[in-house]
DNA sequence: CGCAGCTTTGAGTGTGATCAAATACGGTGG
DNA sequence: CCACCGTATTTGATCACACTCAAAGCTGCG
């Protein structure tokens, strides 16, 4: 059985700030061997760990291809999805180089990530080239965090989902993807986890989302036919409700 | 009118990791006097805003007394309360050092500071001294917010209330208080802002917990009776709900 | 003394959670 | 190739938690 079923298409990791770095280590060639992987490189299917949260941080992972899901576990075991990682994301990055990771990352699908050793991330953060990519690798992430803070704070259940789902799009876009195709890699429950609904509440919304024109969506498949109209629903919840006109 | 009218005592302020840069800045000769104040030093009133979010990072500032609501205002204007800072605490302090505040700082009370200049700040990261203790800060509120965002995200209201007790509990006994007296310089509404609840709930449950023998409050002056009853609620919902028997 | 802001408490409602069942899909093995 | 099974998803019905609206009390301050 092939390694990568979905069909991801060639890897466009431009945005990764270690693309020079990952072009050296390992090479291209370890891609189609499938002889015992090259160092630099790791493969995950669906499901695996690629690190978990308070295991020493090693190296960081640049995504290649496929899709990470970041869990955070409290110190009294509630688990939560913090994060979506994608090709051109750097996984395992953290501000203040903690000495352990703060969260684990779990595989959404058959993945393939560079790894790039930890010391050679604190040298390239001396390198004026690398520097600047990294540390706004970072703050976007923080921004991410603080968004999120509020929106589940404060926002009624439609405007979260329509945030990311514009998110979703927006990172597309800086990979120069603007027709709205989306393939979301996680599941119902994860997008669920990340907002802090129910994976029912998620999957309420999506159909409605649908049956008012605003996304087409079909499993695992989405595409955003009225971004304006997303905007709305982001801003102002009365837009769409679970239960409102037209049920 | 003396500035200080709510008898805060004599700053402890030995956590703070810039207590040496303190001291020599300003000088305790400038507490006394109501001339202008030193250089390194800032004086807030209940309201002021210490540093606005998206301005330049000008220095950071250790509170030496009174109270700060760190606030922050998301891209389409919805505000949240991100944390609150007390003596020895560290305002404006963030990782990556970013060019500009991603949040605001404003002042409950009377509220006193210290200025410390971010270049100075730039040089104590190269002290080995003062790089654990600054990194260990920032570890803490990184940590803080993770688990924030998890209980807003997915506990019950009187969860999240008994975690914001017992976290400012545990503040307290850093600074050597243990007899879990609190004053709460926040409001009702900071407090539900930070929580995600509104004020009404926040009033109603600790109420409950009073009325339960978890703790005694009245107004600002919070006193937790049950250390052990407050966690025992953090970890199960059941044990006090907002409408539970005994109504 | 009166005003303004904060807090408490009450009554009613709505959003999203919970419980439950049916369906569809993907992977596996016969 | 097809039957099977576990997982993911959809949809429905009901319920509870927390929000909203409302009013009154308390505190501090001018």
């Amino acid at each position: 059985m092939p390694f990568d079923r979905h069909g991801a298409s060639a890897p466009s990791c431009t945005l990764c700030p270690f693309r020079q770095a990952c072009r050296h280590a390992g090479g291209d060639s370890a891609l189609r061997a499938s002889a015992p992987l090259a160092p630099g490189r790791v493969r995950l299917r669906a499901g695996d760990v690629l690190y978990a949260q308070g295991r020493p941080t090693l190296a960081v992972y640049p995504v290649r291809s496929g899709g990470i899901k970041q869990v955070y576990e409290s110190h009294l075991g509630w688990r939560q999805v913090s994060g979506f990682f994608q090709c051109g994301d750097v996984c395992g990055l953290e501000a203040n180089e903690p000495a352990t990771h703060s969260a684990s990352a779990v595989a959404l699908q058959d993945t393939e990530c560079c790894s790039i050793p930890i010391e050679s991330v604190h040298g390239s953060l001396a390198d004026p080239g690398l520097r600047p990519a990294i540390q706004g690798n970072l703050r976007r992430q923080a921004s991410r965090q603080a968004e999120l803070l509020v929106a589940i704070g404060s926002m009624k259940a439609s405007q979260r989902l329509a945030m990311l789902l514009l998110d979703l799009a927006a990172e597309q876009a800086r990979r120069g993807i603007t027709d709205g195709e989306l393939t979301l890699a996680m599941t119902r429950n994860d997008i669920a986890s990340y907002l802090g609904l129910t994976l029912e509440t998620v999957s309420r919304l999506l159909s409605r989302f649908r049956s008012v024109g605003l996304i087409t969506v079909r499993h695992r498949m989405l595409r955003i036919v009225d971004p304006d109209g997303l905007a709305e629903v982001h801003a102002d919840p009365e837009r769409i409700a679970l239960r409102g006109p037209g049920d």
